[in-house]
DNA sequence: ACGCTTCCAGTTTTT
DNA sequence: CTGGAAGCGT
């Protein structure tokens, strides 16, 4: 165990040797995170004597659960178990499998991702005969989602927005939503949080047996937890009081989506007495990144506060290049990844970030032109994808037959001539039996709405009937095979053979890759052969953050994604007002979090930062222009090579003929004639920044768009806007400096 | 019931 | 620009 101390730092070593009790760490970007986190657990372990499945370690994906099993595994010298390693969602399905019952579900019940969602929502609309135009499927999924983040059920909800029209109604869906829920069998994302906490809540046995079992909690993230997930925690650790947890505020970047950063910002007043540490020594970034990231970050006024330092070298400043298109940004980027190549570094090194997966567009297209190999994260995953969808959507079915979302979905795909009227005298016969489509679907000559359909449906029974034996008998990969087969699920694509379809048939073959890798990892781990409920839970709960970055090729992602990784060169791409900060996070007020994001993105970087933006760019079939983002002037000058210092804004910048111009009177051409009561000094203005309004006796008012070099020799460029760029000597310029 | 056309919306997305 | 959904004609 000293051996692993022994690399800590002494902020590190507190955090992992600390006594009982909460404990919150408060870790800066690249401070050392995962280290401690899984240090203490290895700590615990072996000098606590702490059994190892009553250590509860929550993270936020997959990947980091994986990395932290594997890491403690290694510290430990291996062989060691770690039942509670996982994500929220996978630590409340396994605590929620052990009894369902408890919440009037039965055993083995289905996951729903947002596109089950719709689809259900779609269904509750037209049972309540509302209108999907006035009442958007999207927003009620978000609506929904939001609430049970909060822990609002559809009564509450229901009570609490009797006032508001609408909200009434959505109240009415959600009622009936979760109604088909328990129908079905089936949760949502979201369910499998709140159920977790209702069912520790209401059933006092479950309550206290899983707060004596989990003597120690951890959480990763913790920044990024939502309401429900807060109250799991409270819940879990009541009894041992146990509850560490690491987290920085200022990576919070998932308010969007439930993540409520008051969890971590009133930790102290919610566990008291905690202990409080903070890692502000920074292991990955130079001393440049790391002041510009700490000159953004500080703009913020909800944080804890906290500036990280390193102890690496100074390094190159923050590159800053101003494009004209984003096609150019796109070039620049492929360019200084050839040049670096050159110079010995890999392709890996290389990450770029944009703001929306709409920008990887250019991107890509100049990375493919220069033949450089990348990598797309984020956006549609491998599951996402419609045809993988469809197939593990007849496993799904294979499961539970009376799921109705998954019957739709495939009863007639590929087109098996049973269209939608059909399938509404299905759906409206199974609501007056009481009973499934399925069931329905199974006796259709008896209904005689459907006797014209009574064949086709009993030819997709049969199918059905005969996978659910194969389903009994066989692995999930000669399941696979089977549904492949009898479905005749490529025969669509086959025909129509286009580079689209080809590459549908691609990924469902690689979804037999999929499944035998997982079985093979699954007999690995437990040496039981994988069970269909099994694979299909691993793949809902899995996403595209699970994917290795290693390899040699350029990662390209949204900043989102960039959370957890680090690259020796990271690019920012679209540093632009209304791009990044985005105009919606700008029209809800929502600039703080886009502020931590840009942190989020700086941060990553190890030894050079590109900051980019272009003064053109076409975005959804819409060129635009966009001024520069606010977040690149609050990094000051000093701090930045600006690359290209005038771009091709000079010869742009337009001769305005207003009658007034910020308080400049002017003539026809544009020349100003007075200056009311303007005075100003040589070299007043010696320490402007770049961003800064500027009032000049004779071009009148202008932004400082660049400084270069220092002290005597300084250059300041200022656009005017009336008399264009000039350049001019810091140390003689008679300058004004406007708010 | 199907396929073709038109229309429309279009942040971020660890689960 | 692009994918998905709704609408319409066969």
């Amino acid at each position: 165990m000293d051996f692993i101390i022994e690399k800590l730092n002494d902020m590190q070593k507190e955090a992992v040797l600390t006594g009982d009790g909460p404990v919150l760490i408060l870790a800066g970007a690249g401070s050392g995170k995962t280290r401690v986190l899984t240090s203490r657990v290895a700590y615990l372990v072996m000098e606590k004597s702490v059994n190892p499945s009553s250590i509860l370690a929550i993270t936020f994906t997959n990947k980091a659960a994986r990395e932290i099993n594997n890491r403690v595994g290694k510290m430990m010298g291996g062989g060691m178990w770690f039942p509670w390693i996982g994500t929220f969602h996978s630590m409340c399905l396994k605590m929620l499998r052990m009894y369902p019952e408890s919440l009037g579900y039965r055993k083995g019940f289905a996951i729903y991702d947002t596109d089950d969602q719709k689809v259900l929502i779609k269904d509750c609309l037209s049972e309540l005969d509302l209108d999907s135009k006035l009442l958007p499927p999207k927003m009620i999924i978000n609506v929904i989602s939001r609430s049970k983040d909060e822990l609002i059920d559809e009564v509450d909800f229901s009570n609490k927005n009797s006032s508001d029209y609408r909200m009434s109604l959505v109240a009415k869906v959600y009622n009936v939503y979760q109604k088909h829920l328990v129908e079905y069998n089936a949760m949502d994302f979201g369910d499998l949080i709140f159920n977790a906490v209702k069912m520790l809540r209401e059933n006092d046995n479950i309550r206290n047996y899983f707060q004596n079992a989990f003597k120690h909690i951890l959480i990763d993230e913790y920044q990024d937890t939502n309401t429900a997930q807060y109250e799991l925690a409270h819940i879990l650790s009541e009894k041992h009081k146990n509850i560490f947890v690491v987290g920085d505020d200022d990576q919070s970047i998932y308010g969007w989506r439930g993540a409520n950063i008051n969890n971590i910002l009133d930790f102290e007043e919610d566990y008291p007495g905690c202990m409080v540490i903070r890692l502000e020594q920074n292991y990955r970034s130079t001393k440049n990144i790391l002041s510009a990231a700490n000159e953004v970050i500080k703009n913020n006024d909800d944080r804890k506060g906290k500036t990280l330092w390193s102890d690496r070298s100074r390094g190159s400043k923050v590159n800053y290049y101003k494009a004209t298109t984003d096609s150019m940004e796109a070039y620049f980027v492929a360019n200084k990844i050839l040049k670096g190549m050159e110079k010995g570094r890999d392709y890996a090194d290389y990450a770029v970030f944009y703001r929306v997966n709409a920008q990887s567009r250019s991107i890509e297209q100049a990375l493919r032109d220069k033949d450089i190999p990348y990598r797309v994260f984020g956006g549609i995953s491998f599951y996402q994808r419609k045809e993988i969808k469809d197939v593990l959507a007849y496993l799904k079915l294979l499961l539970n037959v009376n799921d109705n979302i998954q019957l739709k979905r495939v009863i007639n795909e590929p087109k098996r001539g049973i269209g939608k009227t059909t399938l509404h005298k299905m759906e409206e016969y199974a609501i007056d039996t009481g009973s499934s489509m399925y069931e329905v679907a199974k006796d259709a000559d008896i209904y005689p709405g459907l006797h014209k359909a009574a064949v086709k449906l009993s030819g997709f029974v049969a199918m059905i009937e005969k996978l659910l034996t194969a389903a009994i008998e066989k692995s999930v990969s000669d399941l696979y095979d089977d549904v492949i087969q009898m479905t005749d699920i490529l025969k669509q694509y086959e025909l129509e053979n286009t580079i689209n379809s080809r590459s549908r048939i691609e990924n469902i073959r690689e979804l037999k890759s999929a499944i035998i890798t997982k079985a093979e990892d699954y007999y690995e781990s437990f040496g039981e052969e994988l069970t269909l409920e099994t694979f299909l839970e691993s793949v809902t709960l899995s996403t595209d953050a699970d994917n290795e970055t290693e390899g040699t090729f350029v990662s390209i992602m949204t900043l989102h994604s960039a959370k957890g990784l680090e690259f020796p060169v990271v690019f920012m791409t679209g540093m632009e007002e209304g791009i990044f900060p985005s105009v919606q996070s700008l029209g809800e007020g929502r600039l703080e979090e886009e502020r931590r994001l840009c942190y989020v993105g700086i941060t990553r970087a190890m030894d050079e930062v590109y900051i980019i933006n272009t003064m053109q760019r076409t975005l959804y079939g819409r060129t635009q222009t966009y001024p520069e983002s606010q977040f690149l002037r609050e990094i000051s000058p000093n701090l930045i090579n600006y690359i290209n210092g005038s771009g091709p804004s000079v010869r742009k910048t337009k001769t305005y003929n207003r009658e007034s111009f910020g308080g400049l009177r002017i003539t026809k051409g544009g020349k100003p004639i007075s200056i009311a009561g303007f005075t100003a000094e040589a070299g007043e203005a010696a320490d402007v920044k770049i961003g800064q309004r500027v009032r000049h006796k004779k071009f009148g008012d202008g932004t400082v768009t660049n400084t270069e070099g220092s002290g005597s020799d300084k250059m300041i460029e200022v656009a005017f806007d009336m008399a264009g760029k000039k350049r001019l000597m810091a140390s003689f310029a008679k300058l004004k400096i406007l708010d």
